[in-house]
DNA sequence: TGAACGTATGAGCAGACGTGCAGATGATGC
DNA sequence: GCATCATCTGCACGTCTGCTCATACGTTCA
């Protein structure tokens, strides 16, 4: 017991982990991470996708672009967006997978 | 692109991989899991670990309990809580180490 | 029985969240 | 230049969330 408190976290550190399951606990933003797993796609596709306003879509790009789970680039007027990085599809698949196993 | 919109899992499915994440997106719930992945506690103890009353930490038991995070056993008057399973250990320790990696 | 302890639950409140709307910005094409 | 398109951003609104407080339940021990 002793130990276990020795053990917890900063709460600085506990924050970070918190927010990137944050992240991924909304399913407009599931739907967002799921399609771009699957390829690079611009902003008014992920609208389509995600079956919300392309604002709506905008606001949470932002949101996964500052915790640094997706990049974009410009292509003429569209930007278009992608995973950042394999942690990132490693948690979905390993979320979807718990979550299927207990259908 | 189509076939992006195709391999979208359900709304019900992915409400259910939402929740899961949801439910490890608050620092209180992440230290009461971190504390039970390493011996089983009771209520009082988590809330010694957590810093937040025993009347927030059940309520925050309730939920994991809900999402099967977390089971327990009654031991006279004691709540003795443990994990559910290995998988939310493996979550945990997966988004530990996405986090730890960004520091 | 009665008091003390550990736990569970419901109400209520302050704060955060997700979305749409309106307006602004930047790039493209006439 | 002007119109159009794709995107971004600030605001407002309704909803959800995590906590405290008060209260109730079940167990233990006199």
């Amino acid at each position: 017991m002793a130990r276990v408190l020795e053990a917890q976290p900063g709460s600085t550190q506990l924050s970070l982990v918190a927010d990137i399951f944050a992240a991924l606990s909304d399913p407009t933003r599931l739907r967002i991470l799921l399609a771009l797993s699957r390829e690079d796609l611009c902003v008014c596709d992920l609208a389509a996708v995600t079956g919300v306003s392309s604002s709506a879509v905008s606001h949470q790009l932002r949101l996964l672009r500052d915790r640094r789970l997706v990049s974009f680039r410009r292509e003429g007027k569209r930007a278009v967006y992608r995973l950042a990085d394999s942690h990132v599809a490693a948690l979905l698949a390993q979320g979807t997978q718990h979550a299927g196993e207990r259908a």
